[in-house]
DNA sequence: TAGTTAATAT
DNA sequence: CATATTAACT
């Protein structure tokens, strides 16, 4: 609705531990942008909606500016306690940029193929806006998001799978370490309880964890063997995630034949782009 | 502080 | 009832 055109600022709380100078915004980087009005609104898709249809582009989500600041501080502040090879000199250091996902708000539905719905959240919640943001959405564990949280997994093994650590790697906006640490534990059970069958598909009742099959490297406690895993076909890159079966007619279904395995998104094959959006449940509360 | 587990909430 | 969040404990 009426959002404010005007500042950009990010203000990291008063508070800003050790970093001086700056009062959370870095100014030499916005010299030579483009103007506000020279941007593309948010309420407007950067896909035309008529070229989106041609070539069977999935709407992208709205966002709203509370979603952009969001998203935004997220970055910052990881960018501010990186922790990760920051020895000097690299100037392209972890810039992963890979295809970072937004968190989105699926009005109803996260089974849908197309999400045209393009329900803009809050729903206006009285007047207050400031006590409402310090409220995440749930999480909605989407297939694809799994599906990257079992590639990092399986990628990191059983070892250094740690909540942290495979947040990191997964690289998704808005995804906090509490999300994926609960999800770990949920997975474990899981993988567990399967192990206890030893055969026979998944439950009917386990949605997304059934939605990709768990890696053999994760059956068990696989001491530090070098050289066993997969080379270098382990990579999460923007565009085509999913190195595994590249060109693939659908990965994850079962060896069950009788029942429909949640297929999350049919398997669109297109091979472009941020497909990965997490989903968060309308904020109720 | 971060990870694991148990409890609680949706 | 499945599963995400929060609290408790290590």
């Amino acid at each position: 609705m009426g959002e404010e055109a005007g500042g950009y600022g990010f203000d990291f709380g008063g508070g800003g531990g050790g970093y001086g100078g700056y009062d959370g915004r870095v100014t030499e980087w916005e010299t030579g942008l483009p103007g506000c009005d020279e941007l593309t609104p948010l309420s407007q898709p950067l896909v035309p909606p008529g070229l989106a249809a041609a070539f069977r582009i999935p709407p992208e989500p709205g966002r709203t500016l509370l979603d952009v600041h969001r998203a935004s501080s997220a970055t910052v502040s990881r960018l501010r306690s990186t922790s990760s090879s920051p020895s000097s000199g690299n100037g392209h250091a972890g810039t992963h940029a890979n295809g970072g996902s937004f968190p989105s708000f699926p009005g109803k539905g996260a089974a849908a193929g197309d999400d045209s719905g393009n329900r803009d959240n809050n729903s206006a919640e009285s007047a207050g806006e400031k006590a409402a943001a310090t409220k995440r959405a749930r999480l909605v564990w989407t297939p694809q998001l799994h599906k990257r949280f079992v590639e990092v997994v399986a990628h990191l093994g059983i070892k250094s799978a740690v909540p942290k650590t495979i947040m990191q790697l997964m690289n998704v906006e808005g995804l906090t370490r509490e999300n994926v640490a609960s999800h770990l534990q949920n997975y474990r059970l899981y993988v567990k309880r399967m192990q206890g069958l030893s055969n026979e598909g998944p439950s009917a009742s386990d949605h997304i964890f059934a939605s990709t099959p768990v890696p053999p490297s994760l059956r068990e406690p696989q001491v530090p063997h070098a050289a066993a895993m997969a080379p270098a076909m382990y990579h999460h890159h923007p565009a085509p995630m999913g190195g595994v079966a590249a060109g693939h007619g659908g990965y994850y279904q079962q060896q069950h034949s009788g029942h429909a395995v949640y297929n999350g998104y049919g398997g669109h094959g297109h091979g472009g782009g941020v497909s990965s959006y997490p989903h968060y449940h309308h904020g109720d509360q």
